[in-house]
RNA sequence: CGGGGCGUGGCUCAGCUUGGUAGAGCGUUCGGUUCGGGACCGAAAGGUCGCAAGUUCAAAUCUUGUCGCCCCGACCA
């Protein structure tokens, strides 16, 4: 592709509305444009990269036994309202009457639709296992939309649904594309990390999540260097620590005049925040409660969430002052049964012994406050986010943190949605039972945003090779080079190889600074300096290296590069991977 | 939706407090000089100041409404 007759309207200057280095960098190098928020338009440089995404999605999906489908983005309300989600997606379905005022929806994903489909299609076992996948435009009316296409509003996302005739069956589905993730984004040339992850709304009980590695990323990780384990920390567990075999003290009260939080308490105190018991109190629907956990945990909400199963919040200090008739700063668990507080605690509250709790009273605390003697609980939970150095819930060892951007989530959904719509088959006996189903996403047009944020300096983006708009890019210094930039350009192109050349009437500079913004991992220098050795000057966008390659050479140094850095294959040829069973592996570069 | 902020040539922004001829830099076009990391000189084009109503002799500037966008919170691929 000659860049004359190409389209990458690059800009100078920073655009006021991004926040983060890919929305910014995408803006910049003519990637993408805004239309309304949260929507965008796709250049040329993004879309040829979307396209890379996507036939690696395509060969891995095909490779573990994905057959691809098209399906409606419009879809009727009336298979919505079977599964109960018309309701529950509320505000962030994107819904449309049509001229009959029928009501639809823009899909914003598509069980619903899938299930619907093979529900009548699919009768027997003998039809079984069926794993079908699309590829295409989502549509979420996300309360806030934004760092560009990192959470937008339309969006194009790969979604596999597979359908077995049982538990062993579906077992195997989620296997088959745990593995197929791992090697999609092993492909892509991306550092990554599966994790055990929340199920959230969709439900389920085991999914992971692909998590590409950037220190921006939203998502935080723990994993242990040790042994396989690695979960979002909405999700993470950590070992216990051992109960404290200390004898009991009588319960003591002290004056703590205006010290109400944690780092005060233990600075007037003089005493580790490990000591103190904290409690919180919630609210929901139709009762407070309150939960404890050790001065230097905190809460994790999704935890609590999946617990209580009804919406709650946080109760503000004057409904528990009013209500309940204690001091927000100075609150303990003692006496709350008395209040008719249900009172839940983490798991870590058991092994404490002799702490420090609020006494319920102003400017007051306990000393040596103890479990059963003093308090009761009525339920105990695993409760509290987990952190970095806490132990390995497998191996003890402490765990480590990291940050990332959630590309892929799979889940096992059961028979949730088959229930509902009423998919069933017939097994060997002749029993009708529903489909056991699992799904399986990606976000195909977040991965571009999530490689630019993993891999970005301070003058432009550095891609991967394997998802790089063009492989190489051709810099003639100026129109004296034009000739033999040509002749290196034609080469390349017999090759295979995707190129993009530089023939800009436009200053040396200029193109130099074009390029390292777009990022082109091989940028081929063609100038009076290199040809008088009968040589090219050759830059490594990801690396910084110079290298110097003679002209009847270049062609095959580019495909020996190519080759080098393509994990998992380049050009069709797919190599065996390495990755382990169970998955959890850290890809380096 | 709650809180905060912003809408002025294609882009980044000044001007608004204190109403009176709409500005700069970048980009674009033309001419010239340059030409290995976003050149220089000269000339030029380009703006309903988001939109609507109001106050006023006069509104980018003051008031009200409205639309859009960005940031912080709950959501998620």
């Amino acid at each position: 592709m000659k860049y004359s007759q190409y389209f990458i309207p690059t800009l100078r200057e920073i655009p006021a509305e991004a926040e983060i280095a890919s929305h910014k960098l995408m803006l910049r190098a003519g990637m993408i444009r805004k239309s309304s928020a949260g929507i965008y338009s796709f250049l040329p440089l993004a879309h040829r990269v979307l396209k890379k995404i996507i036939k690696i999605v395509e060969e891995e999906m095909d490779r573990a036994g994905g057959v691809q489908v098209l399906l409606p983005m419009v879809q009727p309300a009336e298979i919505w309202q079977q599964t109960g989600r018309w309701d529950v997606y509320g505000e962030e379905m994107f819904r449309l009457k049509d001229r009959h005022q029928r009501d639809f929806c823009l899909g914003p994903t598509h069980e619903e639709m899938i299930t619907s489909l093979v529900k009548n299609e699919v009768r027997s076992y003998r039809e079984l296992p069926l794993r079908l996948y699309q590829i295409q435009n989502k549509y979420r009316d996300e309360i806030r939309p934004r760092f560009g296409v990192m959470r937008a509003r339309e969006f194009i996302m790969k979604d596999l649904y597979s359908f077995d005739r049982d538990n062993d069956g579906l077992n195997r589905s989620y296997q088959a594309m745990f593995e197929a993730y791992n090697q999609i984004f092993t492909r892509c040339g991306l550092e990554f990390r599966a994790v055990e992850a929340d199920s959230g709304a969709i439900g389920g009980d085991v999914s992971h999540e692909f998590m590409v590695l950037a220190d921006s990323g939203e998502a935080v990780i723990l994993y242990c260097e040790e042994c396989s384990y690695a979960a979002n920390n909405e999700k993470a567990t950590a070992a216990l620590p051992s109960s404290m075999e200390e004898p009991l003290l009588p319960i003591e009260k002290v004056h703590t005049p205006g010290q109400a939080t944690v780092p005060e308490v233990t600075t007037y105190l003089s005493v580790p925040p490990s000591q103190l018991i904290k409690t919180l109190f919630y609210q929901t629907d139709d009762e407070i409660l309150a939960v404890l956990v050790r001065g230097d945990d905190e809460i994790n909400d999704i935890k609590l969430g999946n617990l209580l199963n009804k919406p709650y919040r946080l109760a503000p200090p004057e409904e528990i002052a009013s209500k309940l008739d204690l001091p927000v700063g100075y609150v303990g668990p003692l006496g709350l049964q008395e209040k008719r507080v249900k009172v839940l605690a983490d798991l870590r509250i058991k092994a404490m012994a002799n702490s420090i709790c609020g006494a319920n009273l102003k400017d007051y605390h306990l000393r040596n406050v103890n479990l059963e003697r003093d308090f009761r609980v009525d339920s105990f939970a695993d409760l509290r986010l987990a952190k970095a150095g806490d132990q390995c819930p497998h191996c003890q060892h402490p765990l480590l943190e990291t940050r990332g951007v959630e590309v892929g989530h799979i889940f096992k959904l059961g028979t949730k949605y088959s229930s509902s719509l009423r998919a069933t088959f017939r097994d060997e006996q002749g029993e009708e039972k529903p489909l056991i189903m699992g799904c399986y996403g990606i976000g195909i047009s977040r991965i571009v945003a999530a490689a630019i944020e993993q891999n970005n300096d301070q003058d432009g983006i550095k891609w991967p090779a394997p998802i790089a708009p063009f492989q190489v890019l051709i810099l003639p210094i100026s129109k004296e080079q034009l000739p033999q930039a040509e002749e290196i350009y034609k080469g390349l192109i017999a090759a295979g190889v995707e190129v993009l050349l530089d023939d800009r009437d436009e200053r040396a500079g200029v193109k130099f600074k074009d390029a390292d913004l777009i990022g082109i991992p091989v940028r081929l220098t063609v100038g009076p300096k290199g040809l008088a050795k009968e040589e090219v000057e050759v830059k490594l966008r990801m690396t910084g290296e110079d290298l110097r390659w003679s002209l009847s050479e270049v062609t095959s140094q580019v495909l020996a590069y190519l080759k080098a850095h393509s994990p998992g294959g380049v050009l069709n040829e797919i190599m065996p991977t390495n990755q382990s069973q169970d998955g959890v592996i850290l890809e380096k570069k």
